[in-house]
DNA sequence: TTAAGTATTCCATTATATTGGATTAATATC
DNA sequence: GATATTAATCCAATATAATGGAATACTTAA
C-alpha cells in the first residue's frame, strides 16, 4: 500500500476511467473542465502531473472525489476486493478513547464515507466542521452515545439512529461504558 | 484559470496548519518531503498551485489525508432527525435466520441503501440479481460470514470488508454462530 | 543596542505543466 | 475502396511550477 510509485499513472487510469464512464471525449471534458484537450491527453497517459488547480477542475467536471483519485484501485470480476480487518484503514487520534475504522470503498467515495467507531468507556470523538452541506448519519450498534451538533444534543441508545448536519463543530461521546457506532458521512 | 485562487488558498492554510502542528519548519519539511523550501513557502502563501506529485509528497511527509486538504467548512447546523430503535424499519423475510435493519435515510433511497443485518446461527440471505452495475459492499461487524457472488465465494471474518458485483445472484451465509454485518448497496 | 542564529521570503535559472493549432489515428458513411 | 467526421496525439510557444542560493525578517542572548 506504500505505493510511492508513479502517482501520475494511477491518476491517469482513474481519470480516463471516470471520463469514459460518463461517455465524454477529450473535447467534451475540456469544455466542462476548462482544461485543454492536449493536457487531458497527457494527463491520461501519465505524461504529466497536473497541478492541483487543474486537478480540482477535473474532479468537479467529472464529479469524482479528490480523495479517491489517488487511492488504490480494483478492476472487474464479481468479487472486486476483499479488505482484511488487519488492513482496514483506521484512525486512532482525533478523539480520546475511540478507534475509527474506515469501511467505505476508497474510489466510489465522494458521496459517502462509512466508518465503524469503537468507543471505550468515556471515549469521545470531536470533529471539526466538514464541508458545507455535509450530513452525518449515525446508528448506535452497542451501548449508549451522546451526540452534540452545533448547540443541540441528543442521547442515543442501542439501535437508535440520528441524522444531523456536520458542517458545524460536532462530537460523539460515550458514557461510563464502551459503545460502538456506525457513522455515514454524506458529502452533500 | 478561474478557481485557481480559492483552492490554492485553502490548500495553503491547511498545509501550513499541518506543518506547524507537527512543529516543523520549512527546511525540516523540505528534507522530509523532498520539496524545496522556496516552493513550500510559495505554496503556503497561495502563490503556487503545486503539482500532484509534490502535493503527494507533502501529504506523505505530513501524514495528512489527501482528501481533507481541500475540504472547506463552517456555518451552522442542527439535528435533523432521530429515529429510535423501535421505529427503525426492518425486514425479516427473504432469507432464513436473518434480520435486516434499514439504516439509510429515506431521501437517499435508490442511489444507496444501507442495511445492518443480524444473522442467527446458520442464517442466510439470498438475493436475486439487482440492477446492472450494482455493487454491494459488506463489512463484517461480528462473527464470520461467507459471501457467494456469481461463481466466486469468499470467507470473511470479523472486521473484513468485501466488495462485489450484485448484478448476479448472490448470497450471504452465517456459519454455526451468529453474526452481524453492514451492507451498502450502490445502485450507481 | 548589537550580534548570532534561525526561519522565511526574494530572485534568477531551470524544469515542466499547459495551451492552440497541426497531425495522425479511428470510425463511420456512401 | 474513398471520403467525411470525429477523436486522440504530436509539436512549438508560453506560462508557471520548482529549485538553489542571496537577501530579508524574526528571535534570542549578551
Amino acid at each position: 500500500m506504500v505505493t510511492k510509485f508513479n502517482i501520475a499513472e494511477r491518476l491517469a487510469l482513474r481519470l480516463k476511467e471516470a471520463r469514459k464512464s460518463k461517455g465524454l471525449n477529450l473535447e467534451a471534458l475540456s469544455n466542462l473542465s476548462g482544461v485543454s484537450r492536449s493536457m487531458l491527453s497527457q494527463i491520461e497517459r501519465g505524461e504529466s502531473s497536473p497541478t492541483v488547480a487543474t486537478l480540482w477542475n477535473l474532479t468537479r467536471a467529472l464529479q469524482v472525489d479528490f480523495a479517491g483519485l489517488l487511492d488504490e484501485g480494483d478492476t472487474e470480476g464479481t468479487i472486486k476486493e476483499i479488505m482484511r480487518a488487519s488492513r482496514t484503514p483506521s484512525i486512532d487520534s482525533q478523539g480520546e478513547g475511540c478507534q475509527i475504522h474506515i469501511l467505505s470503498p476508497p474510489d466510489q467515495a465522494g458521496m459517502l464515507e462509512v466508518y465503524e467507531i469503537t468507543f471505550s468507556a468515556n471515549g469521545k470523538l470531536i470533529s471539526e466542521p466538514h464541508r458545507q452541506g455535509c450530513v452525518e448519519h449515525m446508528s448506535v450498534l452497542e451501548g449508549t452515545l451522546k451526540v452534540i451538533a452545533g448547540d443541540e444534543e441528543a442521547e442515543l441508545f442501542m439501535g437508535d439512529t440520528i441524522r444531523y448536519a456536520a458542517d458545524c463543530p460536532h462530537s460523539i461521546h460515550a458514557n461510563a461504558s464502551p459503545a460502538k457506532a456506525l457513522l455515514l458521512v454524506y458529502n452533500s
